[in-house]
DNA sequence: CATGAATGAGGTTTCATTCAT
DNA sequence: AATGAATGAAACCTCATTCAT
């Protein structure tokens, strides 16, 4: 029996488009878009110049492939973490430590990403848009089930949390990877948490205000407590 | 006397390098750095090519050029912004409407940035750091003077302060061109100023709203209990 | 029996070429040589790419190929033409209208024939020298054929009535492909083969404005002669 | 005074491309368009690869610029040929020699104007048309002038004078060119000249009566000849 | 006989940079 | 200091041809 390689015909090709799609990302990433010519993801892919072009209509082709598959990898990956945990705060921290870690790991693709837009193509601006969104879709289920389950404000503002979220979390990404002596994934995760955390206890527009009603709660109390003790004063007389 | 021109050498030349910086600058924010062809910026520059290449010794020059440039402008501007007010809060306040504005209008400028050390040249990469550095020590200056003046906690952590600011302005800057119906300039300051400020009244690692809120509350408030208790105690005797 | 397809190997390896030539044919017309791809011939004849190589060794010998088979089909037709008709005068005519036609319909093709021979290869020139000479022998034999009957002068040069019979017909095609609005085909008819005939009438080195323009200074001569006879007549009495 | 080089910028640029035209003349002519590579013109010029681009958008604008160089030398030539001739047939003599050897010699870049509209472009079809035109508009006005002096027979077609004029001329130019042993340029001449004339000196649909007419002459004259001889045997009895 | 994926040489074109004027 | 014509290296891509299946 020859089951040794059953798939002989369409896994083949796939195997070959694959094989340059992550040579080109790792050229990309290396050398960027412009400064990595086709011959050498050619080369690197151990296919001839023109098999590219059998599998890619074009350079530019192949960077948008390259985008999407990360884009996907990113997105799967995200969906397991999440799935990992049931309460709304496990699964946003499992979302945070996914994403600092991805993020960090492939800064470079975000990046090239962002290149796919800055040269004004309408449809490319569109796609990479489209795959953000189809990303970020798992935030944005995380937060609406939340306010379902009442972890959430209902008030809260999505649009806000999430930026406040996804913008910390690269931000910093950015700021480790120029600074390697910062090694402190922990603390971060903690920080973004607890800060999306008070964002969605709270209304969007005025997160603080929360707490302050919860200070008069806690004055209240307080008063409680005094007028109790004032009267345990009295009875002891 | 030829007093009409008084500054006739070398501020002709800086004019002429300023023209070919703005140039690029427009260019380079239109049809990103691949984009541009040298022929373009010396034709709206109104210079002849070969000029070009009497100020600037490569069109990397220029683009870097154009990046120091706008982020001078930047550092200057967010100075400004900031030296209009007394308090913290206020000109943490101003900075934020600054900085989300600058970085709404020249979004491209940052990616040109980014693009100086996405190509791995080491000598760029550092540059840019400075840069950056330097700009955001507008911000670190103001940190530092609120913890001076009690109005940052002591140890609030500078770093993830910084990022959650920055990060989040720069995410919702995106966020919002890639939405132009989103035009709530003052709900988005609003939310990131009470989000620093936040993370501004409680320690770095344990940002958690409820700790923060009640922090100067709950310590009156304890006071008032260590009063009530101390003064049951004394009724003991 | 399986006398249902009697020719099984030979006919239909034959089919397959005439295929690949009549696809071949459609696409050269169209888009030039240059312009069709292999691919596309492959395509078009519903062959895989690598079966035209085992009947054709090269893109340029199916070109050659379209081309003999067109010359071929040519001077079947021609000669058929000629044949359906006896006397000298109705052969050229039916010869003229059968030519017209077929150069407009084809003109590509003749082209093509001449691009065999445009790029310099020695044997090709032979090639579609020996195709046309095969093809114009049907003119020369009514020529010859004629001079034999005595409708066409012995002094008649067969290059220069041959030369001006296909120059005309297929210059006037030309200009009746470029001027969609001439159609007068009889009348392109007519005036070429009475342009023949009168080519045909007298010699080749001599055609006949001499006799003609000629025709008065004959006439003075004669009468010269006649006055010169009659002096004679007068003398001898 | 260095009046030795009087145009140093204009003429000198013009100089560069009359370069470029004939070193790519040359190679289209020896080795077809698609044969002849943009390098090689470059170096045959004698610049750099690049700079043909300074001067032609393509190499088809190189081919084109070529073309239309050519008919403009065949139409100048023509022109002056024409014009060191006063009557109506000397000029159509002086036309068909200087037309016969001006297509032996160039008979290719004639069939690279061919190829010009041969690929489908509707732009280049139009110019190549209008360059043929304006050539042959000096047979044209040549025939024109004819008819008002009175050598042309006012209802003689252009149309087909023309196509009889130059289809002959250039389908014998070809025969010439591939039987190189025929070189019989006057008999040529004669022939076609002759040819003409007979077709101008008649009706376009009806060319043959001339002769006839001729024909008619030359028999009653015959008649009248042998009417006296005749008369004069009839003495000697 | 048939296939069609793979090949890779070679073509055209662009554009940052130089240098004679 | 200024010019802009000239350069030429190198990039992308095509497509006729081959060959393992």
């Amino acid at each position: 029996m020859n089951a040794t390689r059953p798939q002989t015909r369409r896994e083949r090709l796939d195997a070959k488009e694959t094989a340059v799609i992550s040579a080109a990302r790792a050229l990309f990433l290396e050398k960027g878009e412009a400064g990595t010519r086709v011959a050498e993801i050619a080369k690197r892919a151990c296919v001839a110049e023109g098999t590219l072009y059998l599998y890619f209509k074009n350079k530019r082709a192949i960077l948008q492939a390259v985008v999407a598959d990360h884009w996907e990898q990113l997105t799967v990956g995200a969906r397991e973490a999440v799935e990992g945990q049931t309460e709304t705060f496990d699964k946003l921290e499992a979302l945070t430590t996914f994403h600092l870690r991805a993020v960090i790991a492939d800064w470079s693709l975000l990046m090239l990403g962002t290149r796919l837009w800055a040269t004004g193509a309408e449809a490319e601006e569109q796609m990479e848009r489209d795959y953000r969104r189809n990303y970020v879709a798992i935030f944005d289920d995380l937060f609406r089930r939340g306010q379902d389950r009442g972890d959430v404000a209902a008030d809260a503002s999505l649009w806000q949390v999430r930026d406040l979220f996804y913008g910390t979390l690269e931000y910093t990404a950015r700021t480790m990877m120029l600074h390697p002596e910062r090694t402190d994934y922990d603390g971060v995760t903690e920080f973004v948490v607890a800060q999306v955390k008070s964002a969605c206890l709270s209304g969007g527009q005025m997160p603080l205000y929360k707490e302050e009603s919860g200070s008069r709660d806690l004055r209240s109390i307080t008063g409680r407590l005094e007028a109790a003790l004032k009267d345990l004063k009295s009875l002891d007389v």
